[in-house]
DNA sequence: CTGAAAGCGCTTACAG
DNA sequence: CTGAAAGCGCTTACAG
């Protein structure tokens, strides 16, 4: 069904050029070029009244639209960002990346992103790609928290920010995740939980690494240490989340005092985590308490509501595209560390008693 | 942290030109050109083995990267191809996209994304804003099924094909969806399920509509009718689910035999279902089986694992755009659909005897 | 085997 | 108020 359509024709992609307008208006292009291009307000600059009327009803009528390449050849800027993000099926990061996306037509520049898998090798080839295309700054989603790899990018005078995770001293916008993780901790420590374990996510990832110091931190200051035993790196989606939660739950078979809470840095992980509790038939909520970490909107729709601490994500976007945008008109920008939240749902309840977890050993009381 | 960084200078971003190099080796542009454009094979009729060694020694060395914007202008192509999605925070569409974007890498083409929420407007206007960057090609993954806005953009010679939706005649890849909601419902029958509902998803799109489809011709050509009440659209996320299976599930009150068994089109949707489920003390798996579609990876890594119809989400990405593609060399090109595959899960199990649901009135027996 | 020319579509000082 | 020129960096017939 090839259509023959009557339909007015929707503009782009035409052959209508400034040459085709001037043309058949008996103008030079460059006073096209001028009337088209500058603000409306200044317009009665750039030519008579007459003439700018002519220009703009024709241009209208014929569908101009003016051909990037030729403007970024010209001009040497390309109104263009890339976006490098781990993957895009996180629906962390595809949320994050909305935030720029709705933020960059705002500053009527278009975005491409680009999925890492946070392979370093991936990453240096999608940064080389991106570069090629003349992009205008670039945001990193998936940086390494050592940050070798951006000191790189950064001597190439290249304008960039960090979302979603911080390295080194490059400007980022994150959540604050070590208050986030003190959130965890003082909602089960008020709660009663003594004995607890955390799902920290992948070791280069300032995002499980705050969130887990500010957890600990917080333990530690109420005089509660957290083994390091008890701190297990995982992958940040739900079979990370499991396959951490059945090693940390088996392994306390050997004489500690059972968990009776874990806090994964993300709501992926801490699905698996509900799903490891289930196969030992621990309750969630009264057995052992489970929080997670970003409010995806999946959290409060879950059979058992997950208890977490809401990041926010599209925001987080939008402050880092704003960020982007006044280091490219060559400001000085700072970092900045957006509040979380703490949203208390059903996975979380009062510690339980002393009785020991299924069916091991009795712990010894310390 | 400014770096002064020894490390050698990643390519891309670079002054260089064909200018540079043909300076400095005392050659024509053109001839530079030429060797730097020629594929390994055909380098020697465009210069002198000597020659060519010399540019490709001086090209490495000083690092460049051919200007795309000069090289799309010239040549009128951008190999640059647009893709529109609802949005990628619905993991189905970033793995779509994600599959997409692979085999564009391997075929030299770079793609942009943009979310339009299946809002018509917004479909509308960046549709124009990735033609006004001059794509060479489309993909649409967010067709409405009547397929009028698209009639309007094949009118206009863009290369496009859909992907995970269908619409009118236009070239798509999609899922066997109608064969997905046969397996479905043949699993649901062969467990002696007679009592059925459907979530259906959003009315434009085919995904929801086919599935659907499948499902309700599949229990008709067993005599049982599955009536218009008992089927729900819904959003096609978790909410949206939890909405659709409440509303069936208290209706049902009215008198119907209860529901032994929910299929939800998407299983996020499905795990709404396992909330609403939930809250009204039935027990899936036996008092209420429930059915998804995709396989996302979460659904087996739930507490109770969700019985699912697995679709080729990466795969068809990859295919739609080996597609584009053939269509973009000018070649014809048809249709595909990929084949699911039932994922039984615990959620599915035998239907219950005829006892009525919780606490409304007995059912009659028809 | 290599060079010279033309031109893709635009913008931007500079003249007048 | 408008025009003419130059040039962004590339490719592609065409000559020789």
């Amino acid at each position: 069904m090839e259509i023959d359509n009557p339909a007015p024709p929707i503009a782009g992609q035409s052959p209508v050029t400034l040459r085709t307008l001037a043309d058949r208006l008996g103008l030079h292009v460059s006073t096209v070029s001028r009337v088209l291009h500058a603000p409306p307000d200044e317009q009665l600059r750039a030519a008579s009244k007459a003439t700018v009327q002519r220009i703009r009803a024709l241009a209208d009528e014929l569908g101009y639209r003016p051909n990037p390449h030729a403007t970024s050849l010209r001009t040497r800027r390309s109104n263009l960002v890339g976006v490098l993000v781990p993957r895009l099926s996180d629906i962390v990061l595809a949320t994050i990346y909305e935030g720029i996306e709705e933020s960059a037509a705002e500053h009527g520049l278009s975005t491409f992103v680009t999925n890492t898998r946070d392979v370093p090798d991936v990453q240096r080839a999608r940064t080389e790609m991106v570069l090629d295309r003349r992009v205008d700054g670039m945001i990193f989603g998936d940086a390494y928290v050592d940050g070798a790899f951006l000191d790189r990018v950064a001597a190439r005078n290249v304008p960039f920010v960090l979302v979603s995770r911080r390295a080194g001293a490059h400007v980022s916008v994150t959540c604050d995740d070590y208050a986030g993780g003190r959130l965890a901790a003082e909602h089960l420590l008020s709660l009663g939980h003594r004995s607890v374990a955390v799902i920290a996510g992948e070791p280069y990832a300032s995002t499980g690494i705050d969130r887990t110091a500010g957890f600990v931190d917080t333990f530690a200051e109420a005089g509660i240490e957290v083994p390091t035993g008890r701190i297990r790196h995982s992958r940040f989606d739900a079979r990370g989340g499991r396959v951490a939660a059945d090693d940390l739950l088996s392994t306390e078979l050997g004489g500690d005092r059972p968990i009776t809470a874990l806090f994964a840095v993300n709501d992926f992980a801490a699905i698996g985590v509900l799903g490891a509790a289930r196969d030992r038939g621990l309750a969630v909520g009264s057995d052992l308490s489970v929080v997670g970490f970003n409010d995806t909107p999946l959290a409060a729709e879950l059979p058992i509501p997950l208890t977490t601490v809401r990041s926010p994500m599209r925001q987080m976007g939008r402050r880092g595209l704003e960020l982007l945008v006044r280091r490219m008109q060559g400001e000085p920008v700072e970092s900045e560390r957006l509040a979380p939240a703490l949203m208390v749902r059903a996975t979380t309840g009062g510690a339980p008693g002393r009785k020991p977890g299924n069916g091991g050993p009795k712990a010894p009381a310390r």
